[in-house]
DNA sequence: TTAGTTGCAAAGGCTTTGCACGCGC
DNA sequence: GCGCGTGCAAAGCCTTTGCAACTAA
Protein backbone atom coordinates (compact mmCIF):
# COMPACT_ATOMS: atom_id res chain seq x y z
CA UNK A 1 0.00 0.00 0.00
CA UNK A 2 3.14 2.85 0.97
CA UNK A 3 4.62 0.30 -1.40
CA UNK A 4 2.58 1.66 -4.18
CA UNK A 5 3.02 5.67 -3.48
CA UNK A 6 6.45 4.87 -3.43
CA UNK A 7 6.27 3.57 -6.89
CA UNK A 8 4.00 6.35 -7.95
CA UNK A 9 6.80 9.05 -6.49
CA UNK A 10 9.31 6.82 -7.65
CA UNK A 11 7.38 7.16 -11.32
CA UNK A 12 7.33 10.88 -11.04
CA UNK A 13 10.92 11.37 -10.25
CA UNK A 14 12.07 9.17 -13.46
CA UNK A 15 9.30 11.33 -15.58
CA UNK A 16 10.77 14.21 -14.39
CA UNK A 17 14.69 13.36 -15.41
CA UNK A 18 15.86 13.42 -11.52
CA UNK A 19 17.69 10.58 -9.60
CA UNK A 20 15.48 8.31 -7.17
CA UNK A 21 16.88 9.19 -3.62
CA UNK A 22 16.19 8.55 -0.36
CA UNK A 23 16.17 12.30 0.41
CA UNK A 24 13.62 12.54 -2.18
CA UNK A 25 11.33 9.91 -1.32
CA UNK A 26 11.06 11.37 2.24
CA UNK A 27 9.88 14.67 1.05
CA UNK A 28 7.84 13.74 -1.18
CA UNK A 29 6.45 11.21 1.44
CA UNK A 30 5.53 13.54 4.00
CA UNK A 31 4.59 16.25 2.05
CA UNK A 32 1.79 13.44 1.53
CA UNK A 33 0.82 13.58 4.94
CA UNK A 34 1.98 17.12 6.22
CA UNK A 35 0.68 19.26 3.02
CA UNK A 36 1.94 22.71 4.01
CA UNK A 37 4.92 22.16 5.40
CA UNK A 38 8.46 23.71 5.76
CA UNK A 39 12.20 22.84 4.88
CA UNK A 40 12.76 22.15 9.20
CA UNK A 41 9.71 20.65 9.86
CA UNK A 42 10.21 18.43 6.96
CA UNK A 43 13.73 18.03 7.84
CA UNK A 44 13.03 17.21 11.30
CA UNK A 45 10.33 14.71 10.24
CA UNK A 46 12.77 12.96 7.73
CA UNK A 47 15.66 11.87 10.08
CA UNK A 48 13.48 9.10 12.13
CA UNK A 49 14.04 7.23 8.55
CA UNK A 50 16.84 9.01 6.73
CA UNK A 51 19.10 9.88 9.89
CA UNK A 52 21.89 11.20 7.76
CA UNK A 53 20.36 13.75 6.00
CA UNK A 54 20.98 17.60 6.72
CA UNK A 55 18.82 20.44 6.62
CA UNK A 56 20.92 22.01 3.70
CA UNK A 57 20.26 18.61 2.02
CA UNK A 58 16.28 19.05 2.45
CA UNK A 59 16.71 22.86 1.09
CA UNK A 60 18.64 21.35 -1.71
CA UNK A 61 15.95 18.17 -2.16
CA UNK A 62 13.19 21.01 -2.29
CA UNK A 63 14.38 23.52 -4.44
CA UNK A 64 14.85 20.89 -6.90
CA UNK A 65 11.80 18.97 -6.72
CA UNK A 66 10.57 22.47 -7.09
CA UNK A 67 12.14 23.16 -10.39
CA UNK A 68 11.30 20.11 -11.67
CA UNK A 69 7.82 21.37 -10.98
CA UNK A 70 6.60 18.47 -8.71
CA UNK A 71 6.53 20.29 -5.23
CA UNK A 72 5.38 24.28 -5.00
CA UNK A 73 6.58 26.59 -2.73
CA UNK A 74 4.36 28.34 -1.65
CA UNK A 75 5.87 31.98 -0.25
CA UNK A 76 7.73 33.65 -2.65
CA UNK A 77 11.42 33.39 -2.68
CA UNK A 78 13.80 35.25 -0.29
CA UNK A 79 14.90 39.21 -1.24
CA UNK A 80 14.49 41.87 0.56
CA UNK A 81 11.02 42.80 1.02
CA UNK A 82 9.85 46.08 -0.93
CA UNK A 83 7.07 48.96 1.04
CA UNK A 84 4.96 51.19 -0.82
CA UNK A 85 3.32 54.29 0.71
CA UNK A 86 -0.09 53.66 -0.99
CA UNK A 87 -2.26 52.03 1.51
CA UNK A 88 -6.56 51.33 2.07
CA UNK A 89 -6.69 51.01 -2.04
CA UNK A 90 -7.13 47.28 -2.98
CA UNK A 91 -4.42 47.54 -5.67
CA UNK A 92 -2.13 45.00 -6.09
CA UNK A 93 1.11 43.68 -7.39
CA UNK A 94 3.30 42.01 -11.00
CA UNK A 95 6.86 41.26 -10.04
CA UNK A 96 9.34 40.21 -12.33
CA UNK A 97 10.69 37.09 -11.79
CA UNK A 98 14.00 37.88 -13.42
CA UNK A 99 14.83 40.74 -11.91
CA UNK A 100 12.69 41.39 -8.85
CA UNK A 101 11.38 45.19 -10.47
CA UNK A 102 7.89 45.48 -8.94
CA UNK A 103 4.66 47.80 -10.58
CA UNK A 104 1.08 48.14 -9.19
CA UNK A 105 -1.77 46.72 -10.92
CA UNK A 106 -5.11 49.14 -10.21
CA UNK A 107 -7.60 47.27 -12.22
CA UNK A 108 -8.09 44.20 -11.25
CA UNK A 109 -9.88 43.96 -7.89
CA UNK A 110 -12.00 47.02 -8.36
CA UNK A 111 -14.91 45.12 -6.89
CA UNK A 112 -13.08 42.17 -6.38
CA UNK A 113 -15.41 39.46 -7.77
CA UNK A 114 -13.71 36.21 -6.76
CA UNK A 115 -12.16 37.96 -3.60
CA UNK A 116 -14.73 38.29 -0.71
CA UNK A 117 -15.00 35.29 1.03
CA UNK A 118 -14.89 36.15 4.09
CA UNK A 119 -15.06 32.70 5.66
CA UNK A 120 -13.42 30.00 4.58
CA UNK A 121 -12.38 26.80 6.50
CA UNK A 122 -13.31 28.40 9.97
CA UNK A 123 -10.54 31.34 9.23
CA UNK A 124 -11.58 34.87 9.39
CA UNK A 125 -10.39 36.34 6.44
CA UNK A 126 -9.84 40.18 6.42
CA UNK A 127 -7.66 41.38 3.50
CA UNK A 128 -6.88 39.31 0.26
CA UNK A 129 -3.37 39.69 -2.16
CA UNK A 130 -2.85 39.32 -5.54
CA UNK A 131 0.57 38.66 -6.83
CA UNK A 132 1.14 38.28 -10.62
CA UNK A 133 4.37 36.59 -11.67
CA UNK A 134 5.79 36.79 -15.10
CA UNK A 135 8.32 39.01 -16.91
CA UNK A 136 8.87 42.90 -17.49
CA UNK A 137 9.64 45.14 -20.59
CA UNK A 138 13.40 45.08 -20.15
CA UNK A 139 13.93 41.44 -19.26
CA UNK A 140 11.43 39.54 -21.98
CA UNK B 1 6.45 73.28 -2.17
CA UNK B 2 8.37 70.14 -0.68
CA UNK B 3 7.29 71.89 2.55
CA UNK B 4 3.58 70.85 1.75
CA UNK B 5 4.67 67.09 1.08
CA UNK B 6 6.42 67.79 4.98
CA UNK B 7 3.59 69.12 6.49
CA UNK B 8 1.58 66.52 5.28
CA UNK B 9 3.56 63.90 6.20
CA UNK B 10 3.79 65.52 9.61
CA UNK B 11 0.20 65.50 9.91
CA UNK B 12 -0.02 62.02 9.05
CA UNK B 13 2.92 60.50 11.47
CA UNK B 14 1.01 62.49 14.45
CA UNK B 15 -2.64 61.76 13.84
CA UNK B 16 -1.17 57.66 13.63
CA UNK B 17 0.24 58.68 17.42
CA UNK B 18 3.52 58.75 16.01
CA UNK B 19 6.56 61.22 16.65
CA UNK B 20 7.85 63.24 14.21
CA UNK B 21 11.68 62.62 13.43
CA UNK B 22 13.92 63.06 10.58
CA UNK B 23 14.71 58.95 10.15
CA UNK B 24 10.10 58.79 9.69
CA UNK B 25 10.53 61.61 7.63
CA UNK B 26 12.89 60.92 5.62
CA UNK B 27 11.47 57.62 4.14
CA UNK B 28 8.04 58.84 3.52
CA UNK B 29 9.69 61.58 1.48
CA UNK B 30 11.57 58.42 -0.58
CA UNK B 31 8.84 56.31 -1.02
CA UNK B 32 6.76 59.30 -2.70
CA UNK B 33 9.68 58.80 -5.37
CA UNK B 34 10.58 55.50 -5.43
CA UNK B 35 7.24 53.81 -4.97
CA UNK B 36 8.04 50.00 -4.61
CA UNK B 37 11.62 50.37 -2.44
CA UNK B 38 13.27 47.92 -0.11
CA UNK B 39 14.85 48.97 3.00
CA UNK B 40 18.54 49.17 2.20
CA UNK B 41 17.97 50.77 -0.84
CA UNK B 42 15.77 53.36 0.94
CA UNK B 43 18.41 53.71 3.44
CA UNK B 44 21.12 54.16 0.62
CA UNK B 45 19.46 57.33 -0.46
CA UNK B 46 18.34 58.80 2.97
CA UNK B 47 21.99 59.14 4.37
CA UNK B 48 22.60 61.80 1.80
CA UNK B 49 20.33 64.05 4.01
CA UNK B 50 20.85 61.88 7.29
CA UNK B 51 24.11 60.84 7.11
CA UNK B 52 23.14 59.29 10.50
CA UNK B 53 20.56 56.61 9.63
CA UNK B 54 21.47 53.17 10.48
CA UNK B 55 20.50 50.31 8.46
CA UNK B 56 18.53 49.05 11.42
CA UNK B 57 16.96 52.39 11.93
CA UNK B 58 15.75 52.46 8.57
CA UNK B 59 14.17 49.01 9.04
CA UNK B 60 12.59 49.98 12.80
CA UNK B 61 11.10 53.02 11.13
CA UNK B 62 9.66 50.85 8.27
CA UNK B 63 8.33 48.30 10.71
CA UNK B 64 6.82 50.98 12.85
CA UNK B 65 5.51 52.59 9.98
CA UNK B 66 4.01 49.74 8.68
CA UNK B 67 2.05 48.43 11.90
CA UNK B 68 0.55 52.21 11.93
CA UNK B 69 -0.80 51.82 8.25
CA UNK B 70 0.99 54.14 7.19
CA UNK B 71 3.27 52.12 4.69
CA UNK B 72 2.47 48.64 2.92
CA UNK B 73 5.19 46.26 3.22
CA UNK B 74 4.73 44.22 -0.34
CA UNK B 75 6.22 40.56 0.78
CA UNK B 76 5.30 38.41 3.53
CA UNK B 77 7.04 38.68 6.66
CA UNK B 78 10.50 36.63 6.89
CA UNK B 79 9.50 33.18 7.98
CA UNK B 80 10.61 29.62 6.84
CA UNK B 81 8.48 28.75 2.96
CA UNK B 82 6.25 26.64 2.88
CA UNK B 83 6.15 23.95 0.30
CA UNK B 84 3.36 21.62 -0.82
CA UNK B 85 2.97 18.51 -3.58
CA UNK B 86 -0.61 20.39 -5.04
CA UNK B 87 0.91 21.50 -8.22
CA UNK B 88 -1.03 22.09 -11.11
CA UNK B 89 -4.53 23.36 -10.71
CA UNK B 90 -4.71 26.72 -9.52
CA UNK B 91 -6.10 27.42 -5.58
CA UNK B 92 -4.92 29.13 -3.23
CA UNK B 93 -4.06 29.50 -0.01
CA UNK B 94 -5.02 31.59 3.29
CA UNK B 95 -2.67 32.48 6.16
CA UNK B 96 -3.52 32.85 9.75
CA UNK B 97 -1.91 36.31 10.87
CA UNK B 98 -1.33 35.08 14.51
CA UNK B 99 -0.26 31.15 14.41
CA UNK B 100 0.83 31.00 11.05
CA UNK B 101 -1.43 27.91 9.60
CA UNK B 102 -1.86 27.60 6.12
CA UNK B 103 -4.93 26.15 4.32
CA UNK B 104 -6.15 25.70 0.85
CA UNK B 105 -9.06 27.46 -0.75
CA UNK B 106 -9.84 25.86 -3.75
CA UNK B 107 -13.15 27.27 -5.09
CA UNK B 108 -11.96 31.34 -5.47
CA UNK B 109 -10.05 31.30 -8.48
CA UNK B 110 -11.63 28.33 -10.84
CA UNK B 111 -12.14 30.09 -14.02
CA UNK B 112 -9.89 33.19 -12.30
CA UNK B 113 -12.43 35.70 -14.05
CA UNK B 114 -10.51 38.66 -12.95
CA UNK B 115 -6.72 37.37 -12.60
CA UNK B 116 -6.40 36.20 -16.50
CA UNK B 117 -4.62 39.56 -17.68
CA UNK B 118 -1.49 38.76 -19.84
CA UNK B 119 -0.14 42.02 -20.70
CA UNK B 120 -0.43 44.82 -17.55
CA UNK B 121 2.51 46.94 -18.16
CA UNK B 122 4.70 45.67 -20.41
CA UNK B 123 4.89 42.45 -17.90
CA UNK B 124 4.45 39.03 -19.78
CA UNK B 125 2.18 37.64 -17.06
CA UNK B 126 2.25 33.83 -16.08
CA UNK B 127 0.79 33.24 -13.03
CA UNK B 128 -1.30 34.88 -10.71
CA UNK B 129 -1.34 34.35 -6.67
CA UNK B 130 -3.72 34.92 -4.27
CA UNK B 131 -3.28 34.79 -0.43
CA UNK B 132 -5.88 35.68 1.62
CA UNK B 133 -5.16 36.69 5.31
CA UNK B 134 -6.72 35.99 8.14
CA UNK B 135 -7.18 34.24 11.88
CA UNK B 136 -7.80 30.74 11.89
CA UNK B 137 -10.23 28.97 13.44
CA UNK B 138 -7.77 28.61 16.54
CA UNK B 139 -6.64 32.00 17.10
CA UNK B 140 -10.04 33.94 16.60
C1' DT C 1 31.85 4.57 -15.39
C1' DT C 2 30.13 9.06 -14.70
C1' DA C 3 26.90 12.49 -14.05
C1' DG C 4 24.00 13.74 -10.64
C1' DT C 5 23.37 13.99 -5.22
C1' DT C 6 24.48 14.14 -0.67
C1' DG C 7 27.04 15.54 3.66
C1' DC C 8 29.25 18.83 5.95
C1' DA C 9 30.96 23.33 7.03
C1' DA C 10 30.81 27.88 6.29
C1' DA C 11 29.19 32.07 4.62
C1' DG C 12 25.48 35.12 2.96
C1' DG C 13 21.65 38.28 3.26
C1' DC C 14 17.92 40.43 5.46
C1' DT C 15 15.94 41.31 9.72
C1' DT C 16 15.40 41.45 14.76
C1' DT C 17 17.02 42.25 19.44
C1' DG C 18 19.21 44.63 23.49
C1' DC C 19 20.64 48.42 25.67
C1' DA C 20 22.32 53.07 26.40
C1' DC C 21 21.91 57.66 24.54
C1' DG C 22 19.23 61.38 22.71
C1' DC C 23 15.43 63.90 20.97
C1' DG C 24 10.31 65.08 20.40
C1' DC C 25 6.67 66.88 22.93
C1' DG D 1 11.26 65.55 32.54
C1' DC D 2 9.19 61.39 30.39
C1' DG D 3 8.92 58.32 27.21
C1' DC D 4 9.34 57.08 22.64
C1' DG D 5 13.02 56.55 18.92
C1' DT D 6 17.56 56.05 17.49
C1' DG D 7 22.37 54.26 17.10
C1' DC D 8 25.24 50.69 17.35
C1' DA D 9 26.66 46.03 17.77
C1' DA D 10 25.53 41.55 17.77
C1' DA D 11 22.91 37.65 17.07
C1' DG D 12 19.14 35.11 14.63
C1' DC D 13 17.20 32.73 11.09
C1' DC D 14 16.53 30.58 6.78
C1' DT D 15 18.92 29.63 2.84
C1' DT D 16 22.74 29.20 -0.44
C1' DT D 17 27.40 27.89 -1.72
C1' DG D 18 31.67 25.02 -2.21
C1' DC D 19 33.82 20.90 -2.34
C1' DA D 20 34.85 16.11 -1.45
C1' DA D 21 32.67 11.56 -1.00
C1' DC D 22 29.20 8.72 -2.73
C1' DT D 23 25.60 6.32 -5.44
C1' DA D 24 21.91 5.69 -8.94
C1' DA D 25 21.70 4.43 -13.62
Amino acid sequence: MDDIVVEADTAALRSAGLKVTRGRLAALRLLQRMPHSDAETLHRHAVTDEPTLSVQSMHNVLTDLTRAGLLRRIEPERSPAPYERRVGDNHHHVVCRSCGAVADVDCVVGHAPCLTPSDVGGFAIDTAEVVFWGLCANCR
